[in-house]
DNA sequence: TGCATATATGTCAGTTACGACATAATTTAC
DNA sequence: GTAAATTATGTCGTAACTGACATATATGCA
């Protein structure tokens, strides 16, 4: 996966709605983005739904708020696995995630 | 997350069925543990569906047959973004994740 | 307006996960 | 049986991700 086509594809106007085909990204690439991206807002949803800050999610999870910023903003430099632990701290169950990964 | 309870955790007998609460494992923790696991069985079976080696899935993600080895034993040292990837790469759609995330 | 709180963006050194490789163990076919 | 193919395990240098921090921008409220 090349990051440089993720970071195109996730700038400002791409970040909303679904990851398109686009100069030649394969269809696992594209899902494997729009996944994290889907993520990102799921947290932002829990965290709010919670009134939680982004300083104090970031103590939750043992990160810090730039990199809750990171997550929710669909930045190529946040890993699935720090998406789904944030989630799984939020109280997320399995079907919770399950759920947010096959929303449309 | 302290690695070295994961390692404890994920040796032979404890591979099959659910992590346990187990020695102060936190809630989020098993969760985290019991989701890596299932994704790599879900794998596993994945790929001898397709009728395919570890050496030609390796291929297929760009990676080698003995991290293929450690994904489907679910070796601690793999992450969640290569197990997705993995699956993706393997054709499954966000329903097949969302399904393999919160099968029992 | 200004001030406080919240969020976004950029950078960096330390850590972790990576593919690659060697090689051991296991399975499969003859 | 044993030879070939497949899978498991261990190690290593490197690339990617991390939390922390500085600081810019946005948001709300007096």
């Amino acid at each position: 996966m090349l990051k440089a086509k993720r970071e195109r594809l996730e700038e400002k106007g791409w970040k909303v709605g679904s990851a398109e085909e686009f100069l030649g990204l394969s269809p696992e690439e594209a899902a494997y983005i729009d996944l994290k991206l889907r993520l990102g807002q799921t947290i932002l949803r829990h965290r709010k739904k919670d009134h939680l800050t982004q300083v104090e999610l970031a103590r939750r999870i043992n990160s810090s708020q730039s990199r809750v910023a990171k997550m929710e903003g669909g930045d190529p430099s946040v890993s699935l696995d720090l998406l789904i632990r944030s989630l799984l701290a939020l109280g997320a169950s399995h079907q919770d995630l399950a759920r947010a990964i096959s929303k449309t």
